[in-house]
DNA sequence: TCCACTGTACTATTAGTCTTAATACACTTA
DNA sequence: TAAGTGTATTAAGACTAATAGTACAGTGGA
């Protein structure tokens, strides 16, 4: 499920999160569901258990899991997954727009271009 | 011109080079026109020549500026600026669209709330 | 030509982060 | 109880960011 690049300048911690934010935000990993053990992954990934940790952290610091002490860390539920989907959205258009406006693109321009996108872009 | 946040944990001459890109991309900085010595912005933030130096290049190296020995940092040229105007926002838009078909949203619902979106972004 | 400014290159040093390693302790469940 | 879980701590090595100092080469004006 989860691979690490090695040619990726970014400490491996930071490749992990961002791995399971994708995986959870597009649904792959359900609401509730158990991630593999800080030690069972670190074994799988050849790594240090303190790495996965540190990235278990973060997730659960940002929202995106939960950790119960001596049974695991968990996948916040579908409800909240929703909330988060919404965000990332609302985050991405605001920056997109805010790009187009300063550039000088009108609305119409950049609408008629972005289902060009949508043609372009596979399911 | 340039500010730099010391709470940001990324480094000083990242900082920097985000900056300087979003001068050019937004317009601020025409092209063609001179980017202050790698000496007078290390006074002027107080920070060493060399991490000016270090963004400077990197800048140079993904396309944003030019150096000529002696003389000093150039911003490229406008016809390149518009180069990059297009790509930036092309990406973007690849990105955003990859988001919401893969979070399961249609094109008529994401194009709505859009245009909330647009209203919302002031000028 | 001289001088001040410019970019560029190099070495050395300090500080901080990433990662690994090895323990240890508390909790859960079969 | 035993195995598996999360969590915390300390130490070490490798790497990067940033500073400091120096040097060299090109530009342009006095």
């Amino acid at each position: 499920m989860i691979v690490i690049d090695y040619k990726d300048k970014r400490p491996i911690y930071e490749q992990i999160i961002e791995k399971y934010e994708n995986l959870i935000i597009r649904g792959v990993l359900e609401g509730g569901s158990k991630l593999p053990s800080v030690r069972s992954l670190a074994i799988d990934l050849s790594i240090n258990p303190n790495t996965i940790q540190k990235a278990y952290t973060e997730l659960e610091r940002s929202g995106y899991i939960y950790s119960v002490k001596g049974k695991g860390n968990y996948v916040i539920d579908d409800e909240e997954i929703k909330k988060r989907k919404k965000e990332a959205v609302a985050e991405q258009s605001k920056n997109l727009v805010r790009l187009v406006k300063s550039l000088g693109i009108t609305k119409e321009e950049f609408m008629e271009n972005l289902n060009y996108v949508f043609e372009e872009v596979g399911l």
